[in-house]
DNA sequence: CGAAATATTGACCAAATGGTCAAGATTATC
DNA sequence: GATAATCTTGACCATTTGGTCAATATTTCG
């Protein structure tokens, strides 16, 4: 999987003594606290930078600069660009399949689906950059993701499409096609985080309200519910 | 709007005289036909390279590469880096613009928007590093797309959200909102482009074939239609 | 305390890259 | 054929950028 971020010579970082050895000085300049908030300032400075520039266009000053640390110190707690842009990419990778994992055939695909949608625009709403980093790889052809794509992501679409197969079956849902049905729920809500200048400038808005997330969620849930499900509701 | 490819001293290029002056000798060494052509091959080669790597990844060697040209041949017949992407650019809102504006109120909803999904589903097969070089664009907060977005994209979506409410109004659809909905119809189409990668590695596929394209038409008809048409169908 | 480990940072460098230029080749025009 | 206009191209350059390094500071812990 995608290289995490390097680990330096910090050993085992879970092993924790029978009797904690070290007893939390309390005032915050212990060396887990620094390097901990410094590579979460990098991790969220880059997260940006990386959105708003694409890879090659962020540099690493760029970075550095906006997690207001000098260059040398980035490259101290991430060897190079590439390690660092890796680890942002984990981090979005882990959110993505988390939310896969929710399905069960046990749910009513209504309710399920209108969650999944939800929860998808809620990262839309959140985390924007992080899905515009994500977007941006994938647009390049994925040359970071290694086996990702068709390994971990494959895997996790197959058992969400076992789960809409036996919907179907059980005549809850109409006869869609899981895998474009999956494309087809990635598309519209991701499409509020990746988009966003476009959906700003059509519906007029200087930023995106609660209330346009609100209603875009609403909106996608109606439309792929109608679409989705038997003809008659009950 | 977009700076359109620097027309160097061409004079107006349809002024054509009562009596054809230039008798074209046939074999193809003509000027025009030599600047037609390589900024053709440059505008092509450029294309291909600013959606595999982004504006910044993408160096003008590369692209003078893949159009087999001297980098500084590119550079004589586009002044800058940034003249070459705006006219790439603009070939892809000229193209985006078109597929909106036939849509009429006159129209049944169900064909009209059929042939749409159709149409920008064959682009996305035809032309999707096209699809690509936008989607970055965009996805990067639109730094070259001046006033595209705010003002044609806008004005056409406006003509558009007045057809859809029309067709609301007659009971020939469903209440939707119109803006989000033509989202969801460029999301859902254009994700086969942006998102090929991705698309391929879950469906396990080599390369997106026909089928592949025409089964996901169909799939986003069939979603997308039983979303927003009235319930009873006839 | 004192030695080892870790963190900080300014200065520096080699490579890559957008762009220029001048000299020459080719095509058009009179 | 001569002159002008356009096209071609190798060599070159200034700037940017990822990354290094050595010197210094700070924290840890016996």
């Amino acid at each position: 999987m995608i290289e995490q971020r390097k680990a330096q010579k910090s050993g085992n970082p879970q092993r924790i003594p029978a009797v904690a050895r070290r007893p939390r000085p309390a005032r915050g300049k212990d060396r887990r606290d620094i390097r901990e908030s410094n590579e979460a300032r990098l991790l969220q400075a880059a997260e940006t930078v990386f959105a708003e520039r694409g890879y090659s266009g962020a540099t690493t000053a760029a970075i550095a600069s906006a997690a207001r640390l000098p260059k040398a110190n980035l490259h101290y707690y991430f060897r190079t660009k590439e390690a660092l842009y890796r680890a942002v990419l984990a981090n979005v990778l882990a959110l993505w399949l988390d939310e896969l994992d929710r399905f069960s055939p046990e749910r009513e695909p209504a309710e399920a689906l209108a969650e999944y949608i939800a929860a998808k625009m809620r990262w839309s709403k959140l985390r924007p950059n992080a899905s515009k980093v994500f977007a941006n790889e994938i647009v390049h052809g994925a040359p970071f993701l290694d086996g990702y794509l068709s390994r971990e992501l494959r895997q996790r679409v197959e058992r969400f499409a076992a789960v809409i197969r036996r919907w179907i079956a059980r005549g809850k849902m109409a006869p869609v096609d899981p895998r474009h049905f999956v494309f087809h729920l990635w598309a519209v809500t991701q499409h509020y985080a990746d988009f966003e200048v476009q959906v700003r400038a059509v519906l007029g808005r200087e930023k995106l309200t609660d209330a346009d997330f609100a209603a875009a969620t609403a909106e996608i849930v109606n439309l792929t519910l109608r679409g989705c499900l038997p003809q008659r509701p009950d």
